[in-house]
DNA sequence: CCAATCTCCGTACAGCGTACGACGTAACCC
DNA sequence: GGGTTACGTCGTACGCTGTACGGAGATTGG
């Protein structure tokens, strides 16, 4: 994982949207297509992270040279937003025309939360700079589409959608880390716990952190570990449409 | 960046409670402490970002071997978490006690905030378990305070803090990799779409994506680029706060 | 038919984390 | 005081990464 190349925009720009620069290709038959190094990159990325997405990695699930990759696309950053661009496209959108917001806005959050859950690589990479692929503008619009005629201006519109968005990835990725800690750790957070409970009673004087050990221990054992992300989301979602509430109900 | 050591739970927890084993040392003193590591890192990783605190740029700004570093760390991932609790450590904790509950929350994410500005890279770092350290430990239970005597019950305190502090450490990132992307493919936020814009235009059809160009733009002319993290922070945290108030002023 | 141009990919390089072991140093034991 | 033993330092090396380079073969345009 060292530096990036130069990057042309233009290159990724078309590689995002499939525009063919050529009418005819001059050399061999190309033997695998943009789609199918993305698909077999995303597979790898589901199955055992972004980590384990290493051009020989995808090259060898295709049967192909490392090197051949780069003729698909530029480098893997690139790669990478190409599987980004391409998991926005696969969303499902329901049509959630005619229900109140606050439904509408849960469709959205559950939207993203199952593309996180389907991809949990992808909470971990989009974040500036995103792709302008064809999958993030259709995305895009279909998600203002629920914030439009609340009568919120365009620039509320898109700073409210930017702050749900921003509160279910990080959720999404909270998870995915947890998940990815108790796997490269083999050790499940109860265990863990249980491993540095006694070690922490040791070294530290619970009486210097009252509420601190007060508030874990409650919130350790209601949950049975120390993070649940169910839990975290949906108290979370609730927080964070109470908050755009505010906001649209003043508005309407 | 491979894999990480067996990682023994206790050997890093001594290290973060600076828990010295024995009491004599049998060979050669020490020429470094773990703090002057832990400092030296944390100062690369401020000026050049996370990426650029490998262990052999550590130990040469220190002076010594790469492997030496093992002798007070051991490994990578180790330091960093000790450069985490370090830096939470180091926050300044304001006291807030006798204001009102949105003065004392806004306290909260502007100390966090602060943090993050400081130490861009322990944004994109502090997720999953983690380090369980005095520094750690010493913000947990002021950040606590700000939320005791609300009403609230102990897990409700506990999920309150978790949200804001998503919130704030999502900002963050967002900015942190923002700011990344303008240096390493040094080129201005408005430069890029600048080189983008013509070559978009001729890609794909206003006309598919009404919302997202209309809402789009005007977003981006706000705001001078297509993301403000300023602004895109105090609209969210008064979104995040009014969130919670529906929780608080019921429970007062 | 030839040259141009493309695909495929073997090799190589710099950089990463870190395992291993050599070597010197200091404290303990007697 | 001398031997033993534990420790700090760090050079070397291994396996991994992304990818630059260039050769070999395939295909097409002229």
């Amino acid at each position: 994982m060292t530096s990036s190349p130069p990057s042309d925009p233009a290159r990724l720009l078309a590689l995002l949207w499939r525009d063919q620069p050529s009418v005819s290709r001059r050399g061999p038959v190309r033997a695998l297509t943009v789609d199918a190094v993305v698909a077999a990159a995303t597979q790898l990325g589901d199955r055992e992270g972004l980590g384990s997405v290493t051009m020989r990695a995808v090259a060898q699930t295709l049967g192909v040279g490392a090197m051949t990759l780069y003729t698909y696309a530029p480098g893997r950053a690139a790669l990478i937003d190409l599987m980004l661009d391409a998991a926005y496209a696969q969303m499902t959108r329901t049509d959630t025309g005619g229900q109140p917001w606050r439904a509408r806005l849960t469709a959205i959050a559950q939207e993203n939360r199952a593309l996180f859950e389907q991809h949990p690589w992808a909470a971990t990479v989009a974040a500036s700079r995103p792709p302008v692929g064809p999958g993030l503008m259709a995305k895009f619009e279909h998600e203002l589409a629920a914030l439009d005629k609340l009568g919120l201006d365009d620039i509320e519109m898109d700073a409210c959608l930017t702050h749900l968005l921003g509160f279910v990835q990080g959720c999404a990725r909270t998870a995915a880390d947890a998940r990815a800690v108790e796997i490269d750790s083999s050790m499940s957070d109860q265990k863990w716990w249980d491993a540095h409970a006694p070690l922490l009673a040791r070294i530290f004087d619970a009486e210097d952190y009252p509420l601190a050990v007060r508030v874990g221990a409650a919130a350790g054992v209601a949950q049975g570990a120390a993070y649940d992300p169910d839990n975290a989301y949906r108290f979370g979602l609730a927080r964070t449409l109470d908050g755009l509430a505010t906001l649209i109900d003043k508005a309407r």
